[in-house]
DNA sequence: CGATGTGATTAAAGCTTTTAATTAAAGAAT
DNA sequence: ATTCTTTAATTAAAAGCTTTAATCACATCG
């Protein structure tokens, strides 16, 4: 490794001070502008490389920011992530990406991790029990976080996140229309204020179409398509033979109908089935999945400019922002027919 | 925000000086153990930050290694990434994740981030047509460099991949071996290495066997499962009638299957279908995958392993290690019968 | 008393940014 | 022509926080 190139070393083969080199290359009008471009032109010809740790020590911004979800693997989270990627690229700023798998102690270290790097924000999902203190830390060493996807009730930070609540409700209200009467719940947790959410609209469905509610119908847990494979066992041979499922999310969702495939049925015809995200992979999944936009991609792009306009020193306000989801209707539903 | 805490405050604070607060820190021998006890409680207490841009600054040591694979979103890589996360969280560096969608540029400005921060090493899928000078930069900086998945020709990095020529020609043995003569092979592009061996063991597997190859019976270009699912109707329009298809990977592979399903064949009955790579999602597909294990998390694991060895200072030799594929048999495959 | 050891301190280095200060040049006033 | 004012361009120096090699102070031992 040829020797490091800094500052110094293109002023003094220029023959002019660090402090002028500093200005010119970052297009300060305090310096001329053909001196500016020399020094630029030799600066590229030395290779020189910004060293921001050094910039950073001295002016306590960083240019880093962290975003963590439960799990980047997961295409809900994807999604997102995609969205605040494109947001943020455009402002020059490095995120730094990490899964927290619900763990909270994964979640703190990540937060000390940025801290000690000096992160100038965090958008963050979340993880289920994150104790309040573990924000205010981020809080009180002047690092802003905003939250996606889940919501933390004890704090009033900016959350961006889908309406659960109504967005479940389009679903069950769309299977009651065909006629359905007994209609599961699989999947999801009662852990976070998401889970509750979409059960709450799940059941407000019901009881506003007179129907009543049975808690045997609800088969929790599940949150991936092998979650939802799995759980299709359980939902085929519950006692009530419900005619649809309204699925945590679109995985569950792909996932049931490829365990009630397996059993010999025909998900679409036999059973009807309802997604929720509307994934990409929901068009194209056989049969194309009857699902529920809940704006990934806006959840992400907002989260990301709101980080961004803090940072710039505006004070967006506090408080939840609810994204407005909408009925995709494709192939995975039908009208009942008795069996 | 309260003022910051740094080593000084505690020094102060204790009466002593910051130096032996920085080794107490970090449990040196040189200071006294009750002194040491004494000095993490008042950390402790004080809340006190540990400054990894000054640390690094002064030691050129970040413990930032960056990590650039063309996406995330895709589970091939999600595998990868996660056995690469899982090996460096033991060793307390901070990985700094993105994609570079192919993008040579993108590459190039996440490399000179990279460089900006300090990072200690990157671990690299390169993208289609990286010039060997993007990772020279790397190197002559004092940034080593570790491919994964992909090579780059003319560069002599240490580069830990699957053996796709035999893997591919596992796959094509399989259906030869079921009777099939005449077999497709969907996805994947000439661009990459990867490419160019997957087609040559599906080549040399057919030779072998003794049966013609057909250039026409290559659809390249699908490698997702939206790709796949499209490539279902030039397959199935295909003059040639091919009963099998070999694809480029698991996403391609369950893409098509939607596809074939689509237009009301069966696959795994009427039409054989492999996949490659063997993700999690394989198993759980209607029908389940034939598919061929590739190794995601082997590839990842050793990577990171390398490139942590490296960082320690071994000196690890360069070139090529290859895993080896393994057959994984489902119910995609099913004996060839004339229609 | 010199040597050995233990525990703590001093001082310098690492690289950039930024403010206050300086210099140079041009223009205005006498 | 000389001096003063303004403006433009550049610079010196300090700050930001940690690490580490080199010292120092002190006590104990032979």
């Amino acid at each position: 490794m040829a020797q490091k190139i800094k500052l110094s070393t293109i002023a003094e083969t220029l023959g002019i001070s660090t402090a002028t080199v500093s200005l010119a290359l970052r297009d300060s009008p305090l310096v001329a502008v053909n001196t500016r471009e020399k020094i630029k032109d030799q600066a590229r010809a030395l290779g020189y490389i910004y060293n921001r740790r050094a910039a950073s020590l001295r002016t306590s911004r960083s240019g880093i920011i962290g975003v963590v979800v439960h799990d980047i693997m997961n295409p809900f989270y994807g999604e997102i992530l995609k969205a605040i990627e494109s947001e943020l690229d455009r402002s020059r700023h490095t995120f730094i990406l990490s899964n927290h798998y619900d763990s909270v102690e994964k979640q703190r270290t990540f937060i000390e991790t940025l801290l000690q790097l000096g992160g100038d924000g965090v958008i963050m999902s979340p993880a289920i029990g994150t104790p309040p203190e573990d924000f205010e830390l981020a809080e009180e060493n002047g690092m802003p976080a905003i939250l996606v996807a889940r919501q933390i009730e004890a704090l009033d930070l900016p959350t961006f996140r889908g309406d659960d609540s109504y967005g479940i409700s389009l679903a069950t209200n769309h299977l009651i229309s065909l006629g359905h009467r007994s209609i599961a719940m699989i999947g999801g947790t009662d852990q976070t204020s998401t889970g509750r959410d979409r059960y709450q609209g799940y059941v407000n469905a019901l009881r506003k179409a007179g129907i009543e509610v049975d808690p045997d119908l609800r088969i929790p847990g599940a949150r991936s398509k092998q979650g939802g494979f799995e759980a299709a066992v359980h939902f085929l041979s519950l006692p009530q033979k419900p005619t649809a499922a309204v699925c945590w999310n679109d995985l569950v969702a792909i996932g049931l109908m490829n365990g009630i495939s397996r059993a010999g049925l025909v998900p679409g015809r036999d059973i009807s089935v309802t997604g929720y995200d509307d994934l990409e992979e929901a068009a194209i999944a056989t049969p194309a999945l009857t699902t529920v936009w809940n704006g990934q991609a806006e959840v992400g792009r907002l989260a990301a400019r709101a980080l961004l306009d803090r940072l710039a020193g505006s004070h967006e306000p506090d408080g939840i922002h609810l994204i407005k989801p909408e009925m995709r209707i494709r192939q995975s539903t039908a009208p009942y027919k008795a069996r």
